[in-house]
RNA sequence: GCACCCGUAGCUCAGCUGGAUAGAGCGUUGGCUUGCGGAGCCAAAGGUCGUAGGUUCGAAUCCUGUCGGGUGUACCA
């Protein structure tokens, strides 16, 4: 529908001035009509012509669409076109055809949440788990396979420090006293001891270099895959602990994950590749350490193997890359990593351009800022003194508990979802529990209760035809089905854009828009109840469908 | 020092590939109320879009300077 109306309209401006006009029709203020289009006022530039003449013109030639139920022009050349009731409801589309989607048949792979073996999941990693699941299902919704996928320190000083307490705690390298640890109690155990080797790190010279000995010793447990010494059982069984943590976690919070590139899978690919491209003059060798000069791009200049011949996270990305074409040959990739390594990976993407440039051309870094709770507590996990994850979810359990007297997993997870959701991606953002348990304002339960209402309304109903014919709308009928219709134009934007928050801005809206109409229109019992009822089914599938695509449940009753 | 990001109502944010009177929630003030789930609706007050220029018929949106805040800047991740 939308197609056809621009296309006449390019068809009339070429007719009647010759020439071809780049259109983008928009939705305006409700007053002005349903589309409206600028393209006189862009004619009146390139003619020299009055953009009212040249709009009132181009109108006029319209008027004669079966479609349109008027064509004006107005201001200083805007031409506002009001659809036909029928047309109206026939652009309405609350579910897409993923075969004809803008990602038909493209295998994407979505690399987000990236948290480290032998430390703890923090509020940063529950934020970017659930904007990249929004951004996946917007993906899958356009036609993308998509894979999910998480990259992680497996190897490092994080792992030499939280190994270092752990060795200490058991009184050795007794692996054999790991079998007493309880399941629920491992997680937080490991990330206790990651504080203690921290500090220990920090305090003391002998254990500092009792760590950096430990860590040696672990790479090379990692690299010879050596599972028999004491050492090397209690890492893999702690390594492998917290990749059960971060499932249940995942799952939790209705994710999955198909793979995890651990650090010590992709270190040897980029060591490789670094070292090949070291010969070919990609990298250079500078203070016996391996890096990439960035400066003649504008960047600046990383190692990415240290003087020790160890890679640093920069080699590990370049492997990951690697492995990531390896295993999927993707027509995209998306990574989602916090706004701190922009310049970082501006680097890193830089130097792999200079030998396989196809990957970096299909490669998109999407950043997002902190968490911070209102009133300012900042996050550092050095110290353990920062917001974990489980934090967030207790903390709204909370919220959520005093606001409706119950908890409600669906609830609770729908209010921290959308919190973090309903802002664009980019800044950081300053999470309020309270207000995202809030039942009213635009907060995720409300959006819960909204559609639960809706639903309710259907089926007190005795009959509803899903098929009734939308037309000789009233006012508020038709200015709700309007509202309606633009949830896949602003599906799509969102999905071309990445940034799901447009989502929430326009279910905010609609849920309003919805009430505003229910305030002043009966719909059971009226004479107009079929129509109404139709409505009213439509407006619930589309707040459903926003929701779901969010990764937020809407169920039937609250 | 250099680079990047941010600065819109008291607070939290939309609006940013330029377009018609700058929008919403919370908070504040007032109204609706035996309702098809009122977790709602209506209304009021509240903004030199950090600031100064520039481009344009038109700038919160683009460009430049400037002020303020944040981040990054060689062997951490």
């Amino acid at each position: 529908m939308k197609q056809e109306l621009e296309q006449a309209i390019t068809k009339a401006a070429k007719d009647l001035f010759a020439l071809d006009v780049r259109l983008e029709l928009t939705r305006p203020d409700e007053q002005f009509g349903d589309y409206a289009t600028n393209v006189a006022l862009q004619l009146g530039k390139q003619l020299n012509k009055n953009p009212r003449e040249i709009a009132d013109a181009i109108a006029k030639e319209l008027t004669g669409l079966s479609l349109l139920e008027k064509s004006e022009v107005a201001g200083p050349g805007f031409i506002n076109l009001t659809l036909s009731d029928h047309a109206l409801a026939g652009t309405v589309q609350v579910e897409t055809d993923i075969a004809t989607g803008e990602y038909a048949d493209q295998s994407v792979v979505l690399e987000y949440s990236d948290p480290n073996p032998f430390k703890v999941l923090h509020a940063g990693h529950l934020y970017q788990t659930i904007f990249g699941e929004a951004v996946a299902n917007l993906l899958v919704r356009a036609g993308a396979v998509v894979h999910r996928v998480n990259f992680g320190g497996d190897v490092g000083l994080h792992v030499g420090k939280t190994m270092w307490a752990i060795v200490q705690d058991l009184g050795g390298e007794s692996p054999e006293k790991l079998a007493t640890m309880p399941k629920a109690e491992r997680s937080e155990w490991m990330a206790k001891c990651y504080v203690k080797g921290t500090n220990a790190y920090e305090e003391d010279d002998a254990s500092k270099q009792q760590i950096i000995d430990l860590n040696k010793r672990i790479y090379q447990i990692v690299s010879d895959g050596e599972h028999d010494s004491p050492l090397a059982q209690i890492y893999w069984t702690c390594r492998q602990w917290s990749y059960d943590y971060f499932d249940e976690f995942y799952a939790s919070v209705g994710t999955h994950f198909e793979r995890y590139y651990p650090e010590s899978e992709t270190a040897p690919l980029g060591i490789e590749a670094v070292k090949e491209q070291l010969q070919k003059g990609v990298y250079q060798e500078s203070d016996g350490a391996v890096v990439f000069k960035g400066e003649p791009y504008g960047l600046h200049t990383r190692v990415f193997i240290n003087s020790h011949g160890l890679p640093t996270y920069e080699a590990k990305d370049v492997g990951l890359t690697l492995a990531k074409w390896r295993d999927y040959h993707f027509d995209r990739t998306i990574i989602i990593t916090g706004n701190d390594i922009i310049e970082y990976m501006k680097v890193v993407l830089k130097s792999i351009e200079q030998f396989e440039p196809e990957l970096v051309a299909r490669t998109t870094h999407v950043t997002h800022g902190q968490v911070k709770l209102r009133g300012g507590v900042k996050m550092s996990s050095r110290k353990g003194n920062f917001l974990r994850a489980v934090d967030v979810l207790d903390m709204v359990a909370e919220a959520s508990q005093e606001t409706t007297g119950e908890r409600n997993n669906d609830v609770v997870l729908g209010a921290i979802k959308y919190a973090f959701l309903k802002q664009r991606i980019g800044p950081d953002i300053i999470f309020d529990p309270k207000e995202s348990v809030a039942i009213e304002g635009n907060s995720g339960p409300y959006l819960q209760y909204a559609h639960a209402r809706a639903r309710s309304i259907l089926a007190k109903a005795v009959e509803h035809k899903k098929t009734a014919e939308l037309a000789d709308l009233t006012a508020d009928e038709r200015s709700l089905l309007r509202k309606i219709t633009e949830y896949s134009e602003v599906v799509q934007k969102a999905t071309a854009d990445l940034m799901p928050h447009h989502i929430c801005t326009y279910l905010y809206e609609l849920a309003q828009k919805f009430n505003q109409f229910y305030e002043h229109n009966r719909v059971i019992g009226d004479d107009r109840e079929t129509e109404r009822l139709r409505l009213v089914d439509l407006y619930a599938s589309t707040l459903k469908s926003g929701l779901v695509l969010l990764g937020i449940a809407a169920p039937e009753r609250l």
